[in-house]
DNA sequence: AGGATACTTCGCTCAATCCCGAAGTGTGAC
DNA sequence: GTCACACTTCGGGATTGAGCGAAGTATCCT
């Protein structure tokens, strides 16, 4: 290799532990976890992934914030999580090895939460109905520098309209609540190579659906609509038909 | 980590041997090249190459074309050369370890090729001045999901303007040659952390400067520019001047 | 045909590192 | 103070795979 080129087997190499990439993967969208909640993610004994955490920490890619007898872990930069997002585009998702898992790769397609909100065929049907319906509206950010937290806030920005915020209020969903967390921010979905809403607002919709008993939440992050759920979406919020549910 | 979720870590693995990632990087600029080539390029034994290269094919990332006694190699899609851009986004440039190192590290960051276009200072140089030159139009791209092709076409566009194909024709480049590639597509420097023009119209812009003597292709990616060149570009597309020649 | 070249396959060695459990360190709870 | 908990460090076992050269196959040249 040429010198002067850059360096990437370091890095790749890095990524390229399966324990290394489940922690990696978990911490895309920005969250900052625990030590012990990443070695649960990753299937590893303890002692193994503080190892790789080291490891990771090292190499830059992750940073650590220590609270109390917890040290919380989280991606340093957005062009990790970038450069994690390129190389999911180009996985094939991992093989299925039973009907199990098979009705499950189907399920967490079709809809699932990502973080804190959902994603999958739902939450990318749910972004195009927001703003279809007018409760979001598409603006383009002329800042456009990649933005730090939170998975791909990239140059497009999604801006709550006012009969958006009366809309949603009809359904209960209390816009004002939340103020630490930008509101909209769009996460791209994997399985759909579509942004689906992430953000507080994801957040709020995705409870308030829960609240709703629109939707439960079923194991490994995988949501099941209702009947309730199916009607409401599409009568609500006009969320198109499609097998998301 | 999840089943369903994208398995990256085979992936990125495959990335992550230095000889293998040095195959890669050769190859970034989406020449084919032989096997024995590639061998000198990583510095490692034929036969140990030939194991690396048979895995980069089976894990996609890599083809082969087999021209008589040769077989030629070269990236499957672009979707890789993104990966790869991204992930030399984050890593550390190697240590320099000789003065011809040096020189070279150096002349890659001032001119060089990326896949078929122009990239390094001089490429990020050209973008600007054709912009700046009303030959290209920014846009907002409102479908704004990112894009596959060619580095990063994420939520922003190039457009070529009218007068701008009346300029780029006087200098001789027919723009209406290519119709299966998007006309223009940027791609982010990684030696410069800014855009530089991708797509056919960056791979016709070079042929045009090599045809034109401005610009002739060195060792390893590295472009210099002529005297000819040096007055072309300043002339007749208004690239400022510039520690790119 | 005979030899050179390009590449792959095979057999082997050796180093890296992944993994765990046990023990150690520091913090929080009672 | 004492226990529980979160995490790290250490020691040792097992696996992986990167490396080379020699031999094998296919192609090109003369």
């Amino acid at each position: 290799m040429v010198a002067g080129d850059a360096d990437i087997a370091p890095i790749a190499a890095l990524m390229g532990e399966p324990a290394r990439a489940a922690v990696l993967m978990a911490l895309i969208d920005g969250r900052a976890l625990a030590a012990s909640t990443l070695a649960a993610e990753a299937g590893v004994a303890a002692s193994t992934l503080s190892a790789h955490l080291a490891r990771l920490v090292d190499g830059g890619l992750v940073s650590v914030e220590a609270s109390g007898r917890n040290r919380y872990f989280r991606i340093t930069r957005p062009e990790v999580a970038d450069a994690l997002e390129a190389l999911a585009r180009l996985a094939p998702c991992r093989p299925i090895r039973s009907l199990r898992q098979g009705t499950h790769a189907e399920a967490i397609r079709r809809a699932r939460t990502c973080y804190d909100h959902l994603a999958g065929r739902l939450g990318v049907a749910l972004l195009d109905a927001l703003v279809a319906g007018n409760v979001l509206r598409v603006e383009e950010d002329p800042g456009g520098r990649p933005d730090p937290v939170l998975g791909a806030g990239r140059s497009q920005r999604y801006v709550l309209t006012k009969t958006g915020k009366a809309r949603l209020g009809e359904l209960g969903v209390d816009v004002e609540t939340t103020a630490r967390r930008p509101l909209t921010r769009y996460c791209l979905d994997w399985s759909e190579q579509r942004p689906h809403l992430a953000g507080a607002l994801g957040n709020t919709l995705l409870s308030r659906f829960v609240d709703l008993g629109w939707v439960t939440r079923g194991e490994r992050r995988v949501v099941q609509v209702t009947d309730a759920g199916r009607t409401g979406l599409a009568r609500d919020l006009g969320v198109a038909a499609g097998d998301w549910a």
